[in-house]
DNA sequence: CGACCGTTTGAGTGGGGTCAAGGCTCGTGG
DNA sequence: CCACGAGCCTTGACCCCACTCAAACGGTCG
């Protein structure tokens, strides 16, 4: 039962029982994997797309001095890699953080799936889409917050994710990760992921014991960690809010090319 | 003339001239932006593709108080966006850098396109590949790299993409960011930026004078930024290179489902 | 009961941040 | 032709967040 991977897909868009019948399909040959093996190696060409149907699995990179980094995390009903025959070596390895439920699907498989069926088709194209955004999110994490705001965006975000499949409640959720993991992924040092923790456990943010973690008040953590979470919302229309002000430029937006074919707009 | 975007998709597939005509006809409502323009705003709808002709932009992020990221550039050449119609708001703003060249596409558009040149689909669809690469790499870069390896690093990166583009020759490049911009990419602020370029500029590794960055000698900036090029080259086949020992499992990798299917690998 | 892995705590250090002032370059206007 | 201002770059001084090294503590499983 891929069930974490359709309830996911069916975020985006309404899946018909075939539909479904056919992801179910694809991943028929899933199998568990211990944790901390390998599903793939930096540097292999990906000729799949796997997908991770129970567990926690990573995206990571290392150097040759030993220093690593996880780039992302893949959750029950997350998919990784593209639906195309991709000639090109991988700049990251998959490795599994605990037990993982996984399956391969081969690009042109899941491609064919995709072009009979148009829900399946839209629904990874969203996935795909959405991938990115966390991505981005994540560069941006890194680079303009401080070790306690880096940490609250990611439980925020993983709680979110969570939840979407079904994972977390209102209150927290299962949290499998080492505070070296968190490290690596928030780029920190190991002691100080401790020393962070418990600044947000004693200002009541969070509380994490035998990896549960604890969310009392999420408004409150969002507001430490600046947390937005447009981007994993996966089908909002709320596309004219008001940002605030532009600070770099005063300018109006360019908004669309009709207005502004073949000028020049100083 | 489209004339990076053109020599860029034709870096991943052959493409016929018929198929370099549809693409020209695709971005011929081009226009200029003036420097330091909004593009697209954050939180707006993506609607369409943007096409970066000439001149530099950047995928930004900005929090209330102030606080910017450079998630990405857009280079001569790139695209931004999906060819879907995708409901949901962006989370980036692109703005300019330098005046711009720029063409938006909606997608129905060049979905179409994709569908009737097939090598146009497979350009854009490794070239999106390449964008999450390049992204993978930012977010790893920020994470577990020094000041002066970040910036190294960034610099090999830009180089190499605008070779592809024939914007840069051995000896470098134009390089028309501000310390600033260098500090909201690689999460540095404004004056260690200074400090690290001086740094990179007496250890021979950089010339940067007048917006035009020169690098002596490749390899050794490569050796410091700790930079491997392999996300970057388009249709490489070297997927079997040997790259080190796994430090965190000593595991073998999991090859294929077929070997696991339904098993339980401890 | 140990061994092991992960967590916790302390002490000292350093990379990078912040604040502030001064210098360079270029475009603009008198 | 020069004066001026606006950006951008540069430098100095000081400070603090986060890193490193090191040791002790705590569960968990053979």
């Amino acid at each position: 039962m891929p069930h974490h991977l359709i309830r996911k897909l069916g975020r985006y868009v309404h899946l018909p029982p075939e539909d479904e019948a056919v992801l179910a399909r694809l991943v028929h040959e899933a199998a568990w994997i211990g944790p901390g093996r390998d599903l793939l190696q930096e540097g292999a060409a990906a000729k799949a797309v796997w997908a991770v149907l129970e567990g926690w699995a990573c995206l990571y990179k290392q150097l040759e001095d030993g220093r690593r980094h996880i780039t992302a995390y893949l959750l029950p009903g997350d998919l990784c890699g593209a639906p195309i025959d991709c000639p090109s070596p991988v700049n990251y390895a998959i490795g599994t953080l605990t037990p993982v439920r996984a399956a391969r699907i081969p690009g042109p498989i899941l491609l064919a799936a995709m072009e009979s069926h148009p829900s399946i088709r839209r629904a990874v194209w969203l996935d795909m889409l959405a991938t990115s955004a966390i991505q981005r999110e994540w560069t941006a994490n890194i680079g303009f917050r401080t070790a306690r705001e880096r940490i609250a965006h990611l439980f925020c975000e993983i709680v979110s994710r969570l939840q979407a499949v079904g994972l977390a409640d209102e209150t927290g959720c299962l949290l499998p990760l080492t505070q070296e993991d968190l490290g690596e992924t928030v780029g920190i040092s190991t002691v100080h992921v401790n020393r962070t923790l418990q600044e947000l456990r004693q200002a009541g943010l969070i509380t994490l014991r035998r990896q549960r973690l604890g969310i009392p008040d999420v408004a409150a953590l969002r507001k430490v960690a600046c947390f937005d979470d447009v981007y994993l919302r996966p089908l909002s229309s709320g596309s004219d809010r008001d940002r605030g002000t532009v600070r770099r430029s005063e300018a109006e937006p360019v908004v669309g090319s009709e207005a502004a074919t073949q000028n020049i707009i100083a």
